[in-house]
DNA sequence: ATTTTTAGTGCACAAGTGTTGACTTACGAA
DNA sequence: TTCGTAAGTCAACACTTGTGCACTAAAAAT
């Protein structure tokens, strides 16, 4: 069951060093692109990462276990990769949202059906990223951590630029994506756990979603930096 | 290494049933702790729940794995146990926030302050519960969302009596109120990530942590029910 | 054409895993 | 005092695990 064809980056740039056809790099990247889609395949079926065996991970690669070695140094270096994949991902629907530009009517609520669509066509990498930003080993926690925060980062700087926000300074501005983004991804979770058919529910969870949302922006609009605010 | 006393529950309260002084069922609950006490101590070194051994467990709680039996079926009994201590803490927390009434001055702060100290000395179960709620097996995680669905429930009824946000339906109030469990339990990532002694950084998180606080609660406010917001 | 490199294989090993059944031993009821 | 119950122990099982070493074969370099 191949999940997907890796990484196609730029599918028509001929670098001229790295593409020149060596056959053999193009097979170890075979290989090891079906461990990494092994350890993804693995997760897709209900188990978390670092619980995951080297040999269990090489098995459903089609791979003998000692192949492993020579592309990670164990399964941690494997998760490494995955959390930098995974933040390749996050980026780029930053750079696709960017291109579409903001959408006048409805904003929210078609920001939210486009994240819904991604999130579902981009599985793998959301179910790693929010299954193991507070649960797995402390090392792949640390490095997911650094990608939402540079994630975050992008986002104040996009947001900034489209002056939805003038009353707020960069870092409440910061702030504020911080919380969209943990919104987000606890969402990403609802989105993938959802038992596939039941519209009613889907729907009852996007509004969810969207009143959320909401708020944050309501709230962020009317934000004034100074005060203390709250109810006195 | 004894992390606590387990579930002291109500310390003084001769129930005429259970606390007959079995001196047998007193031994039994013992090492049923210890094995429980074990798992939390464990996930507090680094793991994550559902990579622990059954012998792991048994190792540490300084039993033979056959004595396993006696109490759980599997780990993922003992994990269950584990959602339920954890969902007790966290209405145990709403039931002590609910004695010691709102705070009227600076309340977000004070509660954030309340906060932080109570997750720092229930560090575990907050452990486990921000955790797993993500990550591990599906009926484990399953069985967290089922708790913090009721917390959110219970926190919204506590609310509402408070009449702190007469403007919002009893839906809208739980909206609001899922978001902020989320917040919540994402900042007890955070708190409980924290290196010791960083009193800066920790500022610095408290302050983050209170200022999203201050931006739901305003929007929420400010909320009316039936128009579609945002901006047009 | 020959040699070097290297992705992938096969085999082996020690160590750890979950689970079993038969056992001990001390509590608590008779 | 006797005796059944059951928490905890012991030894053993069939596996799985991560890792090391020698090997093959095909691609690249010479």
């Amino acid at each position: 069951m191949s999940l997907r064809s890796r990484q196609p980056s730029e599918p028509a740039s001929p670098e001229p060093e790295e593409s020149a056809l060596p056959l053999r790099g193009q097979r170890k990247q075979r290989t090891r692109d079906a461990l990494i889609d092994a350890a993804l395949q693995l997760m897709n079926e209900g188990r978390s990462f670092n619980s995951l065996g080297l040999r269990e991970i090489t098995r459903v690669a089609g791979v003998v276990p000692t192949s492993f070695y020579r592309h990670f140094r164990d399964t941690n270096e494997l998760g490494l990769v995955l959390v930098e994949e995974s933040g390749l991902t996050l980026r780029r629907m930053l750079r696709e949202a960017r291109r579409a530009g903001a959408p006048v009517k409805d904003m929210i609520r078609r920001s939210v059906q486009v994240y819904k669509a991604f999130v579902l066509t981009n599985r793998l990498h959301f179910l790693f990223v929010a299954g193991e930003r507070s649960g797995g080993s402390p090392v792949i926690r640390g490095a997911i951590r650094n990608e939402v925060e540079q994630f975050i980062a992008e986002m104040t700087q996009d947001l900034r630029h489209l002056q939805i926000f003038p009353n707020l300074s960069p870092e409440s501005l910061q702030m504020i994506c911080g919380l969209v983004v943990n919104t987000m991804l606890n969402a990403a979770t609802d989105i993938l756990d959802l038992p596939p058919g039941d519209a009613e529910l889907a729907r009852a969870q996007e509004d969810n979603f969207v009143k959320q949302l909401r708020v944050i922006f309501f709230g962020a609009q009317l934000w004034r930096e100074d005060a203390e605010k709250g109810e006195p």
